[in-house]
DNA sequence: CTGTTAGCGCCTTCAT
DNA sequence: ATGAAGGCGCTAACAG
């Protein structure tokens, strides 16, 4: 594509190419003519700045890389619009890669986007330790992980309570009558399973109830297997995601049960449909958008005033009370 | 963050900058010894090339811009991953930017994009007329435009066949019995919109049936709320896609109707949620990845082949039929 | 095979 | 208030 340079407008508008910039970047006084000049000159060859020569001359890109799961999860949709909002507002652009929680993946984008010059991540990966990123922000890449931490990195993050979100779920579950648990949990390997895994662990030991839990992975498809192979129904099933408790319902009603009347199901997030699921989840919502806008936010933060603003966001998580859930006949 | 330049690992390596890059490029041969020296250094250094120099030097940045509605809209969402896993293998980067259809929010964009000096752009835009789109076109702005055409510019698109698809549903509709229709649409600007409109229209004419046509918007509230507002219901309600469709169900629901046995509803687009929905929803599959895909190996093609291949590429539209229309007793 | 150098587009001193 | 020139990191043409 044809790209006039700040040379050509100085030669059309008769004037050096620092008056150009000047009258571009407001940064030094102009005289009335020769302002006017130039922003004709502007106007007449459409021109508009290179933004990659800009980059190399302050060292700065104003693009933030997002390395996430996968963007075709609601989840994830949310948070990164929450993020592109605010970065937008700001002048910053938002570099989308999809990992797959894959490690190697992870790696190859990290590079790419380190090649591309970008001034900031935001990094939703797998919780386990990565070397490179570890290297990286100790040369000073500005990181916030989003909904994860990764361990052994001290860095700024963005996260719900998700101690506080399994409690309140659990709680309510318990109060509600139900005894007899099974956690349909996701990935292993990922933060907010563990923690969650770790609470409900606690709640069940501490209440004394029936329950048994599973890791599979955050998706439609893990819950559908996972429950069709289900012989027996506990009181409740509490999924890690409500991706998961979609998949868990289908197969269940699949397999002759109602929800909530059989077993009641549960699901953690909150994404966009689970209200207009049938049954309507019930689940703990997190602030998806919120999440992103706030991640983002820091990000800036920590980059514009360039200070070790290591600093941990943990946003409230919310129950959500619909009808996948019942109230147990005692 | 601190990055060390070419230079650094030359000096480190004891080479000039030049073999380095030829190495690191492998764009001449170099001896094994000085390879070594030099492969050492770069990986003690953990030296990774800048491209933002590179673009400059070389006038490419290996980046794609994506402007579309709204990534929280799983039709989009789905495409921009089909998109992004093919830019990803090419090496290209993505850039997400969210438009919500806004025509200013949109040329804005474009000039934010053409800045960071993208190779080509993918649009999902209002279909109205874009001056400044167009201007850039002329100049070399290699674009392929996805789901919709912009109308008076000729470029390259990945469509569906709309109207193929529209049609594929009325047949069906139409001989199962339904004679009254009311068709809830989507925006009256889009592209897809206006087509599946004459489709739609044409095909009421001809078989001499009753109808009503609406244009709201793209989404869950739009349908929820005509529908909150409807008096009498027809054999069937149209939707514009699938979010549409849903606020429509949850609507009369609310109302005390019974889909299908009272209104048959149907959608289009098949976003993955669809099969789920309960009743699983009858509507004209969009094959959404595969549209991200073609549209971005079109738009490669364009680039690195550098013609103006003016391709229009249409895929076929499926027409599925699940559970939230019945067969009309006579 | 290897090194030197111009220049991509821009901002920013430094003169004037 | 304005212009000239250096240099950001890199590639490619040129010289050796």
């Amino acid at each position: 594509m044809y790209r006039p340079s700040i040379k050509e407008v100085a030669k059309k508008a008769g004037v050096s190419i620092s008056t150009v910039s000047r009258v571009l970047n407001n940064s030094a006084p102009v005289s009335e003519s020769l302002r006017k000049k130039v922003e004709t000159a502007v106007k007449e060859l459409g021109y508009l700045p290179s933004n990659i020569a800009k980059s190399l001359r302050k060292g700065k890109t104003k693009t933030i890389g997002f390395i996430l799961p996968d963007i075709t999860n609601p989840f994830f949709a949310n948070i990164v619009r929450g993020a592109e909002d605010y970065l937008r507002r700001k002048g910053y652009a938002l570099i989308l890669c999809n990992s797959d929680q894959d490690k190697e993946q992870e790696i190859q984008l990290l590079e790419t986007l380190i090649s591309k010059h970008i001034d900031g991540l935001l990094f939703t990966g797998t919780g386990s330790f990565n070397s490179l990123l570890v290297e990286k922000i100790k040369k000073g890449l500005k990181v916030v992980f989003l909904d994860r931490i990764i361990e052994g990195i001290n860095s700024s993050y963005v996260v719900i309570d998700n101690m506080k979100g399994m409690n309140l779920l659990l709680d309510f579950l318990v109060k509600s009558g139900h005894r007899n648990f099974v956690f349909i949990n996701g990935n292993k390997e990922t933060f907010s399973a563990k923690i969650r895994y770790e609470a409900f662990i606690e709640k069940m030991k501490k209440e004394n109830l029936k329950y048994k839990h599973y890791f599979t992975n955050f998706s439609y498809e893990a819950g559908y297997k996972f429950a069709r192979k289900m012989k027996i129904m506990p009181d409740v099933i509490v999924c890690g995601n409500d991706l998961i408790a979609y998949g868990v319902i289908d197969a269940i009603e699949e397999m002759g049960y109602k929800v909530p009347d059989d077993v009641s199901v549960t699901g953690f997030d909150d994404i966009p449909f689970s209200k207009h699921f049938k049954p309507p989840l019930t689940t703990v919502r997190q602030p998806m958008y919120k999440m992103g806008e706030k991640a983002a936010e820091l990000l800036l933060k920590i980059i514009e005033e360039n200070k070790f603003l290591n600093k941990g966001m943990v946003l409230e998580p919310e129950l959500i009370i619909r009808n996948s859930t019942k109230e147990m006949v005692k």
